[in-house]
DNA sequence: GTGATTGCAAACTTTTTGCATCCGA
DNA sequence: TCGGATGCAAAAAGTTTGCAATCAC
């Protein structure tokens, strides 16, 4: 996703091409892979801009959303966030994010990318008629140290929140 | 789920045995299937003790989580949800939970069940030395009778949020 | 009796909105 | 010029917490 290939998006939709619609999709795309909250993006915004306003940050991720530029994320931990989204592959509609395992111990999220789900796709289209545009998976679990150190092993509820 | 098993439960963790907590279990077995908010939870439980207060039913929500009796879910409606759980299938450790098809143009959820996920999840442990333990599906779409009403074709933002 | 639980209200946190000002086209 | 965009502050909405009263065991 380059500058101008941004710029034609914002046209298309009558929207301005503004400083900070600029800065926000460009420090998304120096942070690849990172999950940041908009607070986090907001706190890297006034590094260049320090003028920015948090609204001004929420507004303009929700145009990266609209605009299929970012992924907007859930990651259970009270706040919304967000990522570069993955290149289209290509099939029209179809925009698939990758996948997200978070480890219940040390709660790093590992992201991948995998394509296992088109069979449960065909089944739900040919079942119920229903098409699927995208999706979004969590896995929970145990990452290998957390398991090395015993982590998963604990009963009860004394390392489900930390 | 008996009310004995419950009972029994709670003792394990030194947890006292209240009206409030045998209410909103009951509550959420009357509904089974739904995704009740923590709003209509303390709604219902409202019709049968008057007296019962939302900070409760969070409390005491957090508690059947933590039993496993319940599951909480973001279905990305600003809302925190609640289900009855699925039986467990036995193999220990392993909460499989059902998944959701959320149409993007009603908003209707559709639940159902599928377990194709092994092969990813065999593939993480291969990889990352990754357990998991539990998942959470989402898959977004467009359901049969919104693409009947051609719901699906638009383009742009207009159908983003209802 | 004693510590856990409840109900209420206040606090908290993230996100959204109203509005005057400013800016891009 | 002019409608959209911004910054600020206030509001909103869901959830959590402090505390005195109450309840389970």
């Amino acid at each position: 996703m380059n500058e101008n290939t941004f710029k034609q998006k914002l046209k298309e939709k009558n929207l301005k091409v503004t400083e900070q619609r600029l800065l926000v999709l460009n420090l998304m795309a120096e942070h690849p892979g990172e999950h940041l909250t908009a607070e986090e993006i907001h706190a890297l915004a006034k590094e260049k801009q320090p003028e920015i306003g948090l609204a001004t940050i929420y507004r303009t991720l929700q145009v990266l959303v609209d605009l299929g530029l970012i992924d907007k994320l859930n990651l259970d931990d009270g706040f919304s966030r967000y990522e570069l989204g993955q290149p289209s592959d290509g099939r029209e509609g179809l925009r698939h994010h990758h996948h997200h395992a978070i480890c219940k111990g040390c709660k790093t999220v590992f992201s991948f990318e995998e394509d296992l789900l088109d069979t449960l796709e065909q089944s739900l289209m040919e079942r119920l008629g229903f098409a699927v545009t995208d999706h979004e998976v969590k896995l929970f679990g145990y990452c290998r140290s957390c398991r090395e150190r015993g982590l998963d092993k604990l009963s009860g509820t004394e390392n489900m929140e930390v």
